[in-house]
DNA sequence: CATGAATGAGTCTTCATTCAT
DNA sequence: AATGAATGAAGACTCATTCAT
């Protein structure tokens, strides 16, 4: 009788399609990262790939979206922390824990170049509005604690930061000796005489 | 019929290529910008362009190689200087200055996405040795001097302050309310603040 | 547990299969009617659909049939009856009374555009036989009678009149002002000016 | 120095391709005839093709259009002709001339299909208002003279006077024994019996 | 030198059809 | 019987690059 949809499977393949393309695009840049080439890498045919995105587009689009749901999710989860300073501590942590993946700073860097197309655009600038809706209000919280300093308003203490945390994974894409592991003390120390009052 | 090769003209216009393309890159990415776009743009033919570039890939690349003299001859103008923490500060508003014209942010982004052709890839190294051949020493000076911290190797806070330059280019991409003249102070300040003893 | 192999069932959902096809393509031509539209139209997954017809070509194969079918069918019904002119103006307000449908002329022309497949082309020669052989003697007979001209072969005639049928299918399509209603009395009239001594 | 296009082996170049787009059409259906096709029979590069057209779908407009224009110098070349009766009798006889090309039944069958598209169904109606506005003005006149009918208005008239000419070359497509050079004295026996007063 | 028409390899995407459930 | 996920062959179209003028 008619088994309709298995919704676990399709989540499953959906997500094993999207990091195939995590890593093709990471590896190959975005128009590098052929159709057929994250097929391969999924292990699937050119046909189920396009059962499950529309366009090529489409998948980087749903890579962004899960990213901009786990920073989301990340902020849900500290809501109501009284230690501001300690949460954007963790946060800048976070990033560089998430930057041990080697694929992590290729596709930001790939994503890019791909900024022209006005749907991903739009999608760069949600997931910047979150992040930076999760991060303003520690910020704000910080600085009222007088752990942070307050010459600079809150919201453009949070583009530097922002700004440092880019700057970090932008390095790491150069595959030199700037490492995640090895450099995120340092970064925890940049942050802090950034915002240090 | 004397063939004149005016060697002036040739190089002027390679330089309008260049410039066609800069405008292109920053515009609409690497693959994105087609040649035929930058030919429309630099007012010739395809014909014309391919008699300048064998190769839309050289073109971005004697793109990067000038920006990789102009570095060279900015660093090499400053030699001698006695006050090594003046002339870094010099080199970040430098930086600061450049990143006015509005394309630069958006090329910087369009190349990182190519970062997977080897040859550009070299190029983008050998641009980054540069910049880094010319920091070091004047952080090192200034180190000795005791104006900048010694916990960390000259080699690493080097590639540091590189972090924050690169991360500064990439905010300025964004196009919101960071642009390049009203945060170029917080830059400098941002600079200061890291390397700081 | 007896398998019900319901003949009944299944022949109702072929021709609701049929029908569905029979909308689509007059809607949207042979290659434009896709399979997936047709199982949404008929309420089916494509698995059912291939349950039926082994390819789309053969949908449109045995819609061509059921058509000459009804030819056959109706024609047979006529078998014996003295009026041959009678029964010839009858055959014509027929076909305008079938083309009231407005799927009739759309799937008319979707129908001409693959007559490049060779077994709906054979499909289509053998309605155009089956119409023929319907018509022919009543055409014959008619001449016979003195009630229709004998300058031209029953033959020809015959063609003529099919040819008079067709062009008015064809115009119906237009969706103009020319409806099978409202044109159906020129068309006897035509009709009778064609074939009149 | 720059010699920039040759209009004439554009324009030649174009009707080659238009040319070659009609045989395949008429051969193979819109959607059976591939580009790929198309570009063997003009023996040009598929690059070639979409430098002329930038769709497989502006080839058959183009090809619409040509023959649009056509209808409309033949009328126009007809202008100030006193004899109504004749010219129509004329134009009857110039596309039975016409059909004399095989592959005209055929495109035109083929034509039929795509009338889904909006463009092609523009082309298709503006084809027809051209062959109407031609008609009209003649059958008019022919009217005033006494020569055809007035039972029935001049434009639908010419309505029925179109649908036997389509009918006409239908029929042709067949492929039978039913050519355009037997059977055009027939058609223009016909017409005179549909207009007959 | 400059041009732009010609090229064809390479892309994304569609869609009829199969098959495990 | 019915389903719809999976498939991959095939097609339209793009674009860097070549070359005759």
């Amino acid at each position: 009788m008619a088994r309709t949809v298995d919704p676990e499977k399709h989540a499953a393949r959906r997500l094993q399609i999207i990091d195939a393309g995590l890593t093709c695009f990471a590896a190959h840049g975005y128009d590098g990262a052929t159709t057929a080439l994250i097929c391969r890498e999924a292990g699937i045919g050119s046909g189920t790939f396009f059962h499950y995105f529309p366009t090529k587009a489409d998948l980087l689009l749903a890579t962004l979206e899960l990213g901009t749901r786990e920073t989301e999710e990340w902020f849900a989860t500290r809501k109501g922390r009284p230690d501001a300073a300690e949460v954007l501590r963790e946060y800048v942590a976070h990033v560089a824990a998430d930057a041990t993946d080697p694929r992590v700073p290729g596709f930001v860097r790939a994503v890019g170049a791909v900024m022209t197309e006005p749907r991903i655009a739009e999608a760069l600038a949600a997931d910047e509005r979150t992040l930076r809706a999760g991060l303003l209000p520690w910020v704000r919280k910080a600085q009222s604690a007088g752990r942070v300093r307050t010459d600079l308003s809150a919201a453009r203490l949070t583009d530097w930061l922002m700004l440092l945390l880019d700057g970090f994974l932008g390095r790491l894409a150069g595959g030199d000796a700037f490492t995640a592991k090895r450099e995120s003390r340092t970064l925890l120390d940049a942050v802090e005489r950034l915002l240090a009052p």
